[in-house]
DNA sequence: TAGATTGTTAATCGATTAACAATC
DNA sequence: TAGATTGTTAATCGATTAACAATC
């Protein structure tokens, strides 16, 4: 990767390259710990505090939040509701973000099914999906709309994010139509290593990945008690490689 | 983090220290890729080959494969199916690890329909829920059971993975009887913060989380045609933090 | 042998952490 | 003022990368 023409040693500055990728990652973590105090009608919160409600200690949260600003008061802590909105605004979830869902199987249901993503930050604009079977079933108060109309809503609703929950066949054909009809950050949930020009951001959720790597870990646990099972049935289970999660997109 | 006593400067050694991290995390998707050039009748691969496959750079992927041992050849490049054992042996999924899968609610029945997970390395042994309205209920070949067997089954079936798809508010406490119970490796997909004493793993996915990292980044791409939109009808979506996902476990 | 490619070294980069001066 | 806690520094640690000697 090429870097910024002129760089002096010490950490990232925040002018030349923006917030740390490591501090990015953290950001929504601290920003639900404060809603959460928010919500338990804490209206102050040390560093430490807040640390222990996110999971991490309190000096590197301390250096997260120094990237951001001085949002804090010596001697006193952080006041919740201010730092809440300046990480929501650094975030960028103070508006609300279009999101389109293109495979609408079981993981794809799932997601739009899924309150959460009706939190402040995204608005879910389609559901889309090329099987003729599924188009036109109405899941919440959303209905499956044909994938050929992906461009038109794009545009109409400016859809900058897009999520992909079709099997892994379909994935990087969905994905191009994606970036070509504007789509410039993509959240993949199919088993494969999608392409995309520069530009275009993309991040991975892998379930099986995730199982892989707990299972390398719980096999150096010691020996005995957590050894796994040889199946006793004939192994239905192929040696092949994740098969689909989510509908029919284009397969 | 304490570390191991006497350390000499240098990368770490496989002896003292297992395997790196950042590399664990990799070779999931190295064995992917490795599968994917086997069902495509690829024998042999170069690191250069593997590394396209997998979205990384052939120094990482040979510096990584490094810590395995020396599986290659050289002038000549990796046997699929050899280096496809190695790595799976190295993961621990030439066997099968055992899995429960707590709260059976929309994201629940899909890991639960989820035909990933069947595939070489791990085998749901349970769905369980608290909700009397669920258990009995069929899913596939399976049938939801009730929470309150979960310590028979984990000794039963020698259980050490535990999947946690309930909402925020009982997976802490589905994570302590999971602890209790014997289970030792956790996947939550509870928007929540869970804490579980030395000697246990666990791993978080985070749909809106990684949501907000890619709305960071959108943000930062220049101006016009990605910016948010200001919700034009009055907003359906509350301040609050991420509500449930799943089933209703304890609730 | 000549060409190709691995496995490893060493330099660089980025992230984490402890410690503490600044300051409320 | 005395106590508390932030924001920042500097040291350390871990991860990435380019380059190349080893070797097929």
């Amino acid at each position: 990767m090429t870097r910024a023409s002129s760089r002096r040693p010490g950490p990232p500055t925040r002018t030349e390259r923006g917030i740390p990728e490591a501090t990015v990652a953290r950001l929504p973590v601290y920003l639900r710990a404060l809603t959460a105090l928010s919500d338990s009608g804490i209206a102050t919160a040390s560093s430490e505090d807040l640390a222990t409600a996110a999971g991490v200690n309190s000096a590197k949260l301390r250096k997260d939040l120094s990237y951001l600003g001085s949002y804090g008061t010596r001697g006193v802590g952080y006041d919740v509701e201010y730092l809440r909105y300046q990480i929501a605004r650094e975030i960028g979830v103070t508006q609300d973000w279009a999101v389109v869902i293109v495979g609408i199987g079981n993981l794809g249901h799932a997601l739009a099914n899924y309150s959460g993503f009706g939190t402040r930050g995204f608005r879910i604009v389609a559901l889309l999906d090329a099987d003729p079977n599924l188009i036109g079933e109405r899941i919440g108060d959303m209905e499956v709309r044909d994938f050929a109309e992906l461009e038109d809503i794009v545009k109409a609703d400016r859809v900058s994010i897009g999520v992909i929950t079709t099997p892994a066949g379909p994935a990087q054909g969905v994905c191009d139509r994606l970036v070509a009809a504007g789509v410039t950050s993509i959240l993949n949930f199919a088993p494969v290593v999608l392409s995309v020009p520069t530009g275009v951001d993309i991040r991975k959720v892998d379930l099986s990945i995730e199982l892989q790597i707990l299972a390398y870990h719980e096999q150096r646990k010691s020996g005995e008690a957590a050894l796994p099972q040889v199946p006793e049935l004939p192994a239905m289970n192929g040696l092949t490689d994740l098969p689909s999660v989510g509908g029919g997109v284009g397969a």
